[in-house]
DNA sequence: TTAATCTATGCAAACGATTGCAGAGCATAT
DNA sequence: ATATGCTCTGCAATCGTTTGCATAGATTAA
């Protein structure tokens, strides 16, 4: 049962000081508090026992944890691996550890995670499951938790988050397949309660004006979710309108998924037919069939941002916010290709 | 900056009690130990004032964190979501958080994160990266953390592990293949130190000797990890070899990935010319191009399992160790056809 | 020299729970 | 009536830190 643990008394009893003594050295910021010479002393002292400082107690004293909370809305959706590996390369460095809730796109999952959080006192949050008007970002205000949003962005004004530039993203979109030759082009757009799937609606349509063409609205299909079903569906209801169109510009991958699975179903060639257009390039999106054409995120990075954003805000609460948005870039493969 | 936290002293000073009778009522163990009468008071009065235990001061003196740690090779791979959702889910509602530590199957990487989580004094740990033989293992045991492996096993013997059936497993796949017609089948093998490659080769063994076949050792080649890379790896040196083959099973979906690259870039039909099939079916094995045959392994059962072993053993340190191997599935999907 | 100022350390009180022990009160047995 | 036992609650120590305050000694100023 673990070797009787070290603790601050034993180093000092050991070589005949105080126990608050050694806590000032061992702390960097007490640390010129006390003589070199006993400093020293003290240093070889915790090395050669093996100390390591007992987190509880420091927490309990502080109101510390040491802890950050992240929260995303579907883990088996491999596009938030990434953005889980950025966040946790950065504070893993600084001491911090991640625990991540899964909320499963469920408000009140979102609501319980949060409880769990404040529970465990997370020192911050990073947050990749808000909504443009999401009452976790008032709660966090009143309870005074540093937080940074991820991937989804806020109408609330003095909130920081990183995201891509969706704007840019759709541009990127509509033009490329413009210059491919399409004009009649339908969006699968996500849901307008999430900042992703309203910027992206609004940058298909002011790409579409900005490359000449008229966008219809009845060619313009909503999703409640960033789900294959939901784009399945979607797709299915811009097919049943009986209305030409040669290309198709979905909300995210999961969406053009469900793009392929309909136009499968019903035998249409996507990449030929019909191109399909996604956003995110999450993982394996070159494995589709045929290999995804999106817009890519950098999604460690988005991660990583968040993190240090997060990381300062810790340090010093009345920094004000910041947002960040990475430039994205659009990966052609064979899911879009010119009209015929 | 958050309202001050109601403790056990605010909720005895209200009903005029000792704080420590406070503290048996809200306690389960102890909570027969008052009379009703003062139990229902003090309950009535935690809910009205919102009590939340303070976990840092009732870890420092149980030491125990509610906590328990997670550790996961390369959290890119799909496959580890839904175990890492599964582990989530059964323990969130018992009351722990999961903090996972992603290894990037490095070695060094792995005994960090062990640091970490004794650090943090994770009430136990659930092992996705050790090898068959690890020495993870021997420190845990050395320190009486529980802990369970999860998807890979151990040879040491009384260790608790949660597995798919890795043998009748590849079994499956043999036997399915020989029914198509194969004859001459290629194994793409994992890693022999991790109880999954060595498995799935001994599997292959055996299911082709059940098959009436005989493996040519020459048509296995190893691969030192489970990508992509080095599955392409594998499946250009037995190219390379210019013998007869048919069929490859790949070790794990990965290298069956990294297979497709091979074949492709050789202008192979895969599912056509050769057939690969792979193991875990991961997330979007079904999207792949072709959609990858493969075998079912319940990932989220994996890690609800495994949690479920681990809160046992957490209850009671000294029950046995347990080992669970679940029942894998053949999906038959398009990479693998009759032998023309 | 004396007073004033600093510096380095020790003291002790927190932080918010748990828990062994003691003792008050009451019921039962003798 | 006394002894015995039981049940319930309070007391106080404890977990391992941090930190404001006190103080001893050294240093400087007057």
């Amino acid at each position: 049962m673990a070797q009787p643990r070290v603790t601050l008394r034993d180093i000092a009893d050991k070589i005949g000081v105080h126990p608050s003594t050694v806590s000032r050295v061992l702390n960097p910021k007490t640390r010129q508090m006390v003589t070199e010479e006993i400093a020293d002393k003290v240093l070889s002292a915790a090395e050669e026992m093996g100390y390591r400082p007992n987190l509880f107690a420091l927490s309990l004293k502080t109101n510390r944890s040491f802890t950050v909370g992240v929260m995303v809305p579907d883990l088996t959706n491999p596009a938030f691996a990434p953005i889980i590996k950025g966040i946790d390369n950065v504070l893993e460095e600084r001491g911090y550890s991640v625990i991540v809730a899964n909320t499963d796109n469920l408000i009140d999952r979102q609501q319980r995670s949060v409880e769990k959080f404040r529970e465990r006192h997370v020192d911050g949050l990073i947050i990749a499951t808000a909504q443009r008007k999401d009452s976790v970002i008032d709660e966090c205000r009143a309870e005074g938790t540093p937080f940074v949003l991820a991937v989804r962005a806020s109408t609330d004004i003095g909130v920081s988050s990183v995201v891509s530039d969706e704007n840019v993203g759709a541009n990127m979109v509509i033009s490329h397949l413009a210059q491919l030759g399409h004009t009649r082009i339908a969006h699968v757009a996500g849901p307008q309660f999430y900042s992703t799937g309203f910027e992206r609606h609004q940058g298909f349509l002011q790409g579409m004006q900005n490359a000449g063409l008229e966008p219809d609205p009845e060619l313009v299909a909503f999703c409640d979710a960033f789900t294959e079903e939901e784009g399945r569906r979607a797709t299915s209801k811009l097919l049943a309108m009986r209305k030409k169109f040669t290309a198709i510009f979905a909300a995210n991958d999961m969406l053009a998924l469900g793009c392929y699975d309909e136009l499968e179903a019903d035998g249409i060639k996507c990449g030929k037919d019909i191109s399909v257009v996604g956003f995110d390039d999450m993982p394996f999106a070159d494995k589709f069939n045929p290999p995804l054409t999106t817009v890519h995120t950098p999604l460690i990075d988005v991660g990583a941002e968040a993190a240090r954003i997060l990381l300062e805000q810790i340090d010093n609460p009345d920094i004000p916010a910041r947002t960040i948005k990475l430039k994205p870039d659009l990966i052609v493969r064979k899911s879009s290709g010119p009209v015929d």
